[in-house]
DNA sequence: ACTTCAATAAACAAGTATGTTCACCGAATG
DNA sequence: CATTCGGTGAACATACTTGTTTATTGAAGT
């Protein structure tokens, strides 16, 4: 058993990109089991075949894609230990990230509460987010009374729908950058 | 013809009011035409009868809501000469509205992009809520060369979405105007 | 009393989706 | 060469939706 599995599992490798490419383009509510096995140029039953329902090959899906889109890892920038050139690191890896991959990001956060299967993975990413946003609180206002609106500010600017709203209003990277800089420094 | 003219009134406004309480539960992309004759306690032909489509309910319902939910009228504010006293009685009415109408926002914005009929009524308010940023930026920043920080701040700030994301974070009314009062005293 | 007509009740046609079943093909496997 | 089995193609039942048609009811209007 070679050829017959490999091209299982390239079968199985159509149906979760053609679930990545719809998930993008039209989201995960609308992403039904029919436009997929259509998108995959493979029969409904095949889908049924190796995912027995639409949250399994969501997870599929989703995990895929985490693989080949992985958010920036908070190590590249421990050894920074200027507060705020830190920052400046963590909110350029970030930013960075979502405009690479705001289309999936936009389309997941719109859908989430309409696709149970999405809650869990969203949620978990909530808090990669919210952790780094604490780590760069404690870094920059150590044990200041102030510490709390530091946290949330960040907690807030770090998120996927800011960078989104921002980006709406036209401010480039290295701008959001700036004003969430500026925001900070007035709350500290 | 009165009574019958009137309770023809009464009908539609059952429909109208069906339709509201559906937009707010399941949100407007889940409030099907069959869902509002059902919840109007009437046929689902009758609906068809006093609306053409969806999108005409949908209009119905919006100006309607929009009659028992006025937003904020910035007259109210606008003798407040002080920038900083003018913009918190701003961000203030503005945010207990959005306490008073979450529920509504939330279903509109999260819906806005799947129905049609929504986009221009949201559109609008989406203006509305940029001309009040614009107009508390020129008075807290006249012609300063950070003016535009200013404005893009405040007009982040008074958005919607970003009123829920810090009420999902805890925060009171009270203190996230003072946190936004915050972040703009780091921009000027 | 007689008519008008808003609303009911029920059915229709057409479209979409989900899951499941069946017979069959044909290439990889032993 | 015979078997296995992943995938095809087509059908089925079920459950939604939209929009339209027909016949009937019953209270308001004259």
């Amino acid at each position: 058993m070679r050829k017959r599995a490999l091209s299982q599992e390239e079968t199985r490798q159509r149906i979760i990109e053609a679930t990545m490419h719809l998930h993008e383009e039209v989201g995960p509510r609308a992403t039904t089991i029919s436009a997929i096995a259509e998108r995959a140029g493979v029969q409904r039953l095949t889908v049924y075949r190796h995912f027995p329902d639409e949250a399994a090959v969501f997870r599929a899906c989703t995990s895929h894609w985490l693989e080949l889109n992985p958010p920036p890892d908070p190590r590249s920038w421990e050894s920074v230990t200027d507060p705020w050139k830190r920052l400046r690191a963590a909110l350029s890896a970030l930013f960075d990230y979502y405009a690479a991959t705001r289309s999936m990001w936009a389309a997941s956060y719109r859908d989430v509460d309409a696709v149970e299967a999405l809650r869990e993975p969203m949620a978990e990413f909530a808090g990669f987010v919210t952790g780094i946003a604490d780590d760069l609180a404690r870094s920059l206002a150590p044990g200041k009374r102030k510490a709390a609106a530091v946290t949330v500010t960040l907690q807030h600017a770090l998120t996927f729908p800011t960078w989104m709203d921002l980006e709406a209003r036209s401010l480039r990277n290295p701008q959001k950058i700036e004003l969430v800089a500026s925001w900070l420094s007035g709350t500290i």
